[in-house]
DNA sequence: TCGGCTTATGACACCGATGTCATGACACCG
DNA sequence: CGGTGTCATGACATCGGTGTCATAAGCCGA
């Protein structure tokens, strides 16, 4: 491997020189830097971040810790997705900070993260974000001698850590705001299972929006129609009959909310299995906003897209840009209005 | 920072009988062993992975360029979980071996991969993934002085560098196959487009099947449904008139492959749309196995899997267990025979 | 009993950068 | 013309480990 010395021996100046080139520390007289950098340019010259660190106590890495790779095989409730966009949006800000992400994966099982962290820390990451499968709090091992700052996206952990977060409650009040604004009256609700965080905010906006419009809250309308175990025909059941319970209802509701995408495009085949038209019969609504199937479903579907880029970006900034207390932030996510939902004239 | 000296004062014995008892190389008494390690606990030293790196030109690191993270935004045509699932597979394998992945990201711009690279050699990487965002040749830039050895993954470059591809060849065959064997007589295809390398190894398949079995080929079976540029309502457009053209054509096909799981969602509207069942009137397959829509649509899809996470294990095998020539594998996916495909009496 | 071998350990240089301090050459100013 | 900055550069120590070689103790067989 080319050294620095090499080339300081090439360019006939001392190791510190070069240096003071690539750092642009202290000053280099023109003739000296241009030799310098033909000479890096001859030899083919690639600085060690290694000698660098060390000397320095700067990796220039961030460690990002995740489940994202695992989950999408093994959590069918998860589309693996979210944390590829947090990822990117991650990415998005060192890449501007000349930062390199050091990537490590739970391989599912959260119990993973001390042997992780130790890993990051060995490799002497500038800092450290958790990503978080889904909007959760996360137990993080104690911050034992690892002394580099951490960010939790995604979820949050306790007062002292850094975190963001997706706003569960503003998304889902938009689009029930949104819905009521059409014309809607009876929209019913096809929740995520009450364990997840998301379910609890967003119930909240549903009924807070019906309060606000001064409609009744029909309890029929509400149903969980997802589990977290079993295998997707158990799911594909549970969702089943939350569809007969709320066809049995009267009068039948004109849309129906529900806790993600997926769901959504299961309602699709389901209601159509029973004859119903999208819109015109009845609007359906989604949640995430996974492209894949809000752009390819047909009526295209609207749904409420969760800002998983920002939240990485913003996760990114708080690590890279310290400020003196930590900080929970909450980034909301708008309504993209497709041909799924109609409205009532 | 606790260092390797602080432990061996604490031990009272010699820095390099600390790094002996870390790496286990040398022959060190066991009272010896017993109170460094437990010198090492006390202090929660944490090895410096960077001073290791220097001394003994290994970083334990693996470089992985991708443009995963970018696809998923800006090419509508890609899914952008195929990188996330070889991700996947690369830290199956990389785990047992005690590596970390250090991850780099195109931004979607295959000229970003020059300084991607030299970004890893600065971390004097002990190998190199380059992730094809899909199954294509990749122009790698000269490999400078960056020594570290390189391989492809879901994609090839040139046959000085090791390659590992999915065999799309084999994946459309056994299904076109499988169609015969249930008595389906016209197959439709509705193509990716050409340029894609994986249509025409899935082209060759449809034909050779066909011929194997002595079916003649109908010309107006076989249709471009998908186009690279465009926006999702022009590549809607796109199947639409090749739908209508499919429905033209007499006898009806009894069976419609599709060129990915995104495809056959959207062909199921469509079908519907037209008051056509799903399998009864018209069996519909697709490509990936892209789960969350394969399980999801109603009826459950039957689809061709990508062995994404198996194409990331054999190139970090590859990567990890030189040989001693170049190699390029080939990895076959299996067919997943769920309900949208019929048996014909 | 002594040479030779193994085991356990330490001294020291070295990997490739950068921080600190020193030095020589000018330029400027009074 | 001497004092004092600024500019350009180099010498040298240092970051935290590991490779090489030396050394001392213990054991064995001849």
């Amino acid at each position: 491997m080319v050294t620095l010395y090499d080339v300081a021996k090439s360019a006939g100046v001392s190791p510190k020189t070069v240096s003071r080139v690539m750092n642009g520390d202290g000053p280099v007289g023109k003739a000296t830097r241009e030799s310098v950098e033909a000479a890096m340019q001859a030899l083919g010259y690639v600085p060690s971040s290694a000698a660098r660190a060390l000397r320095s106590a700067k990796s220039g890495l961030i460690g990002v810790v995740s489940g994202a790779i695992s989950y999408t095989d093994d959590n069918p409730l998860l589309a693996g997705l979210p944390e590829i966009y947090i990822l990117r949006g991650i990415q998005d800000v060192l890449d501007e900070k000349r930062l390199t992400v050091l990537l490590t994966d739970t391989g599912g099982r959260a119990d993973a993260a001390p042997r992780l962290l130790h890993t990051l820390a060995q490799h002497r990451v500038d800092g450290t974000i958790y990503v978080a499968p889904y909007h959760q709090q996360v137990d993080l091992p104690p911050p034992t001698s690892v002394a580099a700052p951490l960010v939790v996206a995604n979820g949050f952990a306790d007062d002292a850590t850094s975190a963001v977060v997706p706003d569960d409650y503003t998304g889902q009040r938009a689009l029930v705001d949104g819905l009521i604004a059409r014309g809607h009256r009876r929209i019913a609700y096809l929740q995520l299972p009450h364990a997840l965080l998301a379910t609890q905010h967003r119930t909240r906006a549903y009924q807070d929006a019906h309060r606000a419009a001064g409609l009744p809250l029909d309890p029929a309308l509400v149903i969980v129609a997802d589990r977290i175990d079993g295998d997707a025909e158990a799911r594909t059941a549970t969702l089943q009959h939350a569809i007969e319970a709320l066809l049995a209802t009267s009068p039948l509701p004109t849309a129906i909310c529900c806790g993600n995408d997926r769901m959504a495009l299961a309602v699709y085949g389901m209601l159509r299995a029973r004859g119903l038209r999208i819109p015109d019969d009845i609007s359906v609504a989604g949640y995430d906003d996974y492209r894949l199937i809000s752009e390819t479903l047909y009526p295209a579907l609207t749904t409420v897209a969760l800002p998983y880029r920002e939240i990485g970006r913003q996760a990114a900034r708080l690590l890279t840009e310290p400020k003196a207390e930590p900080r929970r932030i909450c980034v909301p996510g708008p309504v993209h209005w497709r041909e799924s939902v109609a409205t009532i004239a």
